[in-house]
Parts: structure tokens; C-alpha cells; sequence
DNA sequence: AAAAATATTTAAGTAAGCTTAAATTTTAAT
DNA sequence: ATTAAAATTTAAGCTTACTTAAATATTTTT
């Protein structure tokens, strides 16, 4: 299968995973930067292919098959987020942007060398669960994003959902890491912005960013 | 540039650089598995964005910036394949197929981090140069084919030139690999074989094995 | 040096993956 | 419930990277 069509799979997938469910051509070309004419000979196309169901103006479904083989590209670009993130000194921007084509082209040989040689994580370093060489993820996310956070509570953050570069520098710069925990001072439920305090720094952060920080409640 | 441009411009400086020197389009056609036809179009193609001089039923020859890219993605090639040959137990057929496919998606920042991590190696794993950041080899070869060795000497391995799975799996089964030593107890010039000897073992190689082994006089 | 064989080039055509513009349908607003 | 706005689809067309078949040039053989 093509790249183009691998990415195509692999949004429809990733919109339904995470962000609202508009999975109508449209709202894919969109997230690929193609046209939306293009998106819809897309979908005829990968439905002709039983890769997903496609009826006009209908939302897009991945089929069984289309979703084993966006969760095959989604393990790769994890897998290889997680090893060059391991191994070298780089942004996570980077890496993400190195995974997004290192992901295509990488037999299922080599990812699972990789898992192998990372001891076969169960995450990636947003956060984002990795599937196994069945294409199942395991995991159980309860995680929330820091815009619905408690007053007043520790938490610990679980995921960092963006691809933005600017987003990763600013986290970064204030040390907003998988893993790392925050506490929440205050929030501003009027103007949507979230007031995180720790080392005597205080940092506040709107819902562009609030939205995209998924943390769990520190025990 | 697209990895078919990547391609054809490697296939020429590849051709140059091992092989006889046939470079017309219908030689470099072959190796890259498409037609004389395609090879000829995609030739004035790059002639017109400057990377090879194209005359008709002459010679292609790349020109500096040709070369360039070509050292710039053999570079990657030879890198990957060290990376991966140290990082994996993986055959070095296996690894040079992945290297095929990565070399293409991989950014300059990413090669330099592979080539630090790995301490700026001057072979991959079967002995061939890797260009440095420049573009330049700064090693020289002064090794010679098998076919060439003198009987009764004593030769360390330095290249492996082949892309052949069954040469490769002959090689592992044999202990014939970079850096590794062979004697060379007989030449049967008129048959064109080659008879090395160790360890109580004698094996016995015809032409298609030992233009691909290049080798080093021990002293 | 001609003829035969081989290789290269030209020409015409195809599939993938796009584009823009127009037509159609859906959604939102009044 | 119409109308206006927004989105989707259809249609036509483009570029890249190929293909096969025919025409042309080069090389090799006799």
C-alpha cells in the first residue's frame, strides 16, 4: 500500500481516536493538507480496497482491515518515536517528524526488532499507547486533559497529544514532560485557562494548550 | 527530490564507482528494474534540473551536484546499515533492504545523529566508505578482488560488495566477513576459482563469489 | 563495408494522487 | 420552512513515473 494511502487510514484513525468525530472527507483532507475532492476520490478508492465503508456524505469508517493496518502504522511511528528518543538527544517535534516517514517504510521485522530492543513499551514519549505486534493495545487510558484538572490536586502527566512544534518547545522550556507531575493551583473556568505552580514558578496556560495535556491524579 | 529521482542518481554513481562503466540509460535501467524507456525520459529529466549531462546514446555522467545527492543519500545508505547491523541481529541482506527504504526518509540532522552515536565510522558493514557530512570519502581502497589474490597468501576481508541474499547467507555460513581473515591456498586461473583454506576447512569459490570479496594483503 | 543484432530513443498510453471549478447536497440561520 | 452558508461530490485536467511498441541509431559480426 501506498504512503498517501497509509496516511489516509491512518487519520481517519487517529481523528477517531482522539479529537471530535467529523471523519467525513472533508475533515481528513483537512488534517493530510490535500483537497476535500481529493479525500473523497480517497475514500471511494480504499472502500473499493474493503478498507473502510464509504457511502456519500456519509462519515467514513475504517472495516476491520482498515483499522489493523492503521493500528501496523500507528505501532511503527510510536516504536520509532520511542527509539529515537531513546537513543538520541532530539526534540520531540523531531522525532515526530522523523517517525511520520520512518513509519512508512519499515517492515514489521525491523519494528519488532525495535520493540524488542526497548523492551517492548507500552508507551511512546507523548504518551500515546503503543500496539503490539497484533496490532492490540493493552493499555487502559483514564487519563483527562488538564482543561477538566481539579483545583488544588497533583497530577501526573500521561500523554502530550500534538505534533505542533511550538507546543513541544514551550513544554520543554517548562519542564511539561511525559511522566513528570504538576499541580494545579487554580483554575479559570470563566476564561478557560488552567494556573500550574511548582518550583515557584507559576505558568498559565490557555485552553490551546490545556486541551492537548492529559494528565492523571497523582495518589 | 522523489525516490525515484534518489534512485536513478545512485544507480550511476553506484555503476561508477563498483562495476564495468556502462552508464547509458539501458544499463541503469536494468539495475533499477524499470525500461530503457523510463530511464531515457527520467535522464533528460534530471539533465534539465542539473544533476547529469544527457546526450544522446552517450554516457550519462552526473555532474557535481549530482554526485552530491547521490554521496548524500549513499551516506545514509551505509549509515543505516551500521546502525542497524550494530543496534539488531539482523542479516546483512535484511539490513541492506531496510537501508534501501530508509535512506530516503531520513533527514540530514538524523544521519548525523546516527553517525556520532556510532562514532563517526569510516565503513558500514561490508567495508563499504561512508561519506562524511560533506559528502566527501576521505578513505582510500587499495583492496583487490579474490579472483586477484595470490596463492599462498594471506588476505583480510575488506568488502563485500553484493546485494545478493544468497551470497550473503554463503558468507555467514562461512565466516566470510568484514575484517575477518582468509588464505587463499590455491588459484585455478584457467577455471576461474578460487580455493581458500582454515580451521581444516577448504572451500572452494567460482567468479560470482570472488569479484564480489575485495581484499587486503595481511602483513 | 554491409548486414544483422542490439540498444536507445520517440511516441502514445496508463495509473496514482493530486488540483481547481462547478454542481449538488447538507447544515445552519433567519 | 425557506434561505443562506458550508461542505461534499463530480468533472476535467495536471504531473510523475512508469509501460509497450515502433522508429532510429549504434555496435557487432561476418
Amino acid at each position: 500500500m501506498s504512503v498517501a494511502i497509509e496516511n489516509f487510514v491512518k487519520a481517519i484513525y487517529n481523528n477517531n481516536s482522539h479529537d471530535a468525530h467529523n471523519t467525513k472527507p472533508g475533515n481528513i483532507a483537512k488534517k493530510l493538507g490535500i483537497s476535500s475532492a481529493a479525500a473523497t476520490d480517497m475514500a471511494k478508492k480504499l472502500a473499493a480496497k474493503d478498507l473502510l465503508n464509504y457511502e456519500k456524505y456519509q462519515e467514513l469508517q475504517l472495516t476491520e482491515k482498515g483499522k489493523k493496518m492503521a493500528l501496523n502504522i500507528v505501532r511503527k511511528h510510536r516504536l520509532w518515536e520511542a527509539f529515537l528518543f531513546k537513543m538520541f538527544d532530539m526534540s520531540l517535534h523531531d522525532i515526530h517528524r522523523e517517525a511520520e516517514l520512518l513509519e512508512h517504510q519499515t517492515s514489521d521485522l525491523l519494528a519488532n526488532k525495535i520493540s524488542e530492543y526497548l523492551g517492548n513499551p507500552k508507551f511512546d514519549p507523548h504518551g500515546d499507547p503503543i500496539p503490539n505486534s497484533d496490532g492490540k493495545i493493552t493499555t487502559t487510558d483514564t487519563s483527562i486533559p488538564l482543561s477538566q484538572a481539579e483545583e488544588g490536586k497533583t497530577y501526573t502527566i500521561s500523554r502530550l497529544t500534538s505534533d505542533d512544534k511550538e507546543f513541544f518547545e514551550f513544554c520543554a522550556n517548562h519542564k511539561l514532560k511525559y511522566g513528570h507531575e504538576i499541580k494545579v493551583s487554580k483554575q479559570f473556568k470563566n476564561n478557560k485557562m488552567t494556573e500550574l505552580s511548582g518550583d515557584g514558578n507559576t505558568i498559565l496556560l490557555n485552553e490551546n494548550f490545556t486541551l492537548l495535556i492529559y494528565v492523571n491524579e497523582t495518589n
